[in-house]
DNA sequence: ATAATTAACGCAATTAAGTCGCAATAAGCA
DNA sequence: TGCTTATTGCGACTTAATTGCGTTAATTAT
């Protein structure tokens, strides 16, 4: 069988989540492991298909607010009308949106959570997590 | 006539930005500037209600779409599904979200101009706009 | 002030994201 | 293997947002 690389690993990130592991929650997983950002319903539904595992939105929905849930995911919104999902076991990091070409690239940072703890005392604001986005042009499309 | 205090400059903010000053778009500008936070398309609809302005939904988004174009407003998206609209001739600022009671804060801040600069010379992408929210529990909340 | 021009509106129909209920199916476990 | 229960698939539904079109009203020129 050809074994992808992490289907194992992905079985056992279901297992430890309490999340039976379906196959398409295990293609699921390995979609958002291999791709390099954060994808919406539609893609998840294109990339099931072409795994020959083919499935329905509501399922698809279904299937995220459980990753999300169970803290597997989150959850981003850029400007565009519907919801992108992402592994959380990923570094901090924030997103570089062009608004030409649609490319997503990340940004690693650490000043935020000095703002964060700074927001705690000064407006007593509890900050859990935090969303920051840039909208521009990437390199490419700023010729 | 019990003429409120922004009537006037609204009208003119209209006109500069080559929009007809129409009385639903004088008071929904008046809303945003009196208002305090992003609000959503139906709550602009509420509000025209108690100016007895009653209009439609699909009035409200093209209006609120004309006032995106013309750089009057930007629009946010916390994790609810909507679009919120503010007027974008405020100072630079984020938004606290508590997820408990909903209440949205403002902070302002002065190092995401730097981190932007820092983008632009480390990965050569070109940064318009951003939008950064913290989602947690406010003040009130926390107990 | 009036008429002409054209932007904005109201309404109904439509699209698209996301949710829900329910019966059928398939994981996981004894 | 069979049992229990989570998950799926399907259809119906909800809600945000858009579009087409005929009417209305804000501006511009007369």
């Amino acid at each position: 069988m050809t074994n992808n690389l992490s289907q194992h690993d992905c079985k056992e990130e279901l297992n430890q989540a309490e999340l039976r592991a379906t196959p398409a929650r295990i293609a699921v997983m390995q979609f958002l492991e291999t791709t390099n950002q954060p994808v919406d319903a539609g893609m998840v539904l294109d990339y099931l298909k072409t795994q020959n595992i083919d499935t329905d939105p509501a399922t698809v929905f279904r299937m995220m607010n459980d990753f999300l849930s169970k803290g597997l995911t989150k959850q981003i919104q850029f400007q565009e009308g519907k919801t992108r999902y992402e592994l959380s076991n990923k570094e901090d990091h924030h997103h570089l949106i062009c608004e030409h070409c649609g490319k997503i690239e990340s940004v690693s940072d650490n000043v935020i959570p000095h703002m964060e703890k700074e927001i705690q005392e000064k407006q007593k604001f509890l900050v859990k997590r935090h969303s920051l986005e840039f909208f521009g042009l990437c390199k490419d499309c700023q010729k």
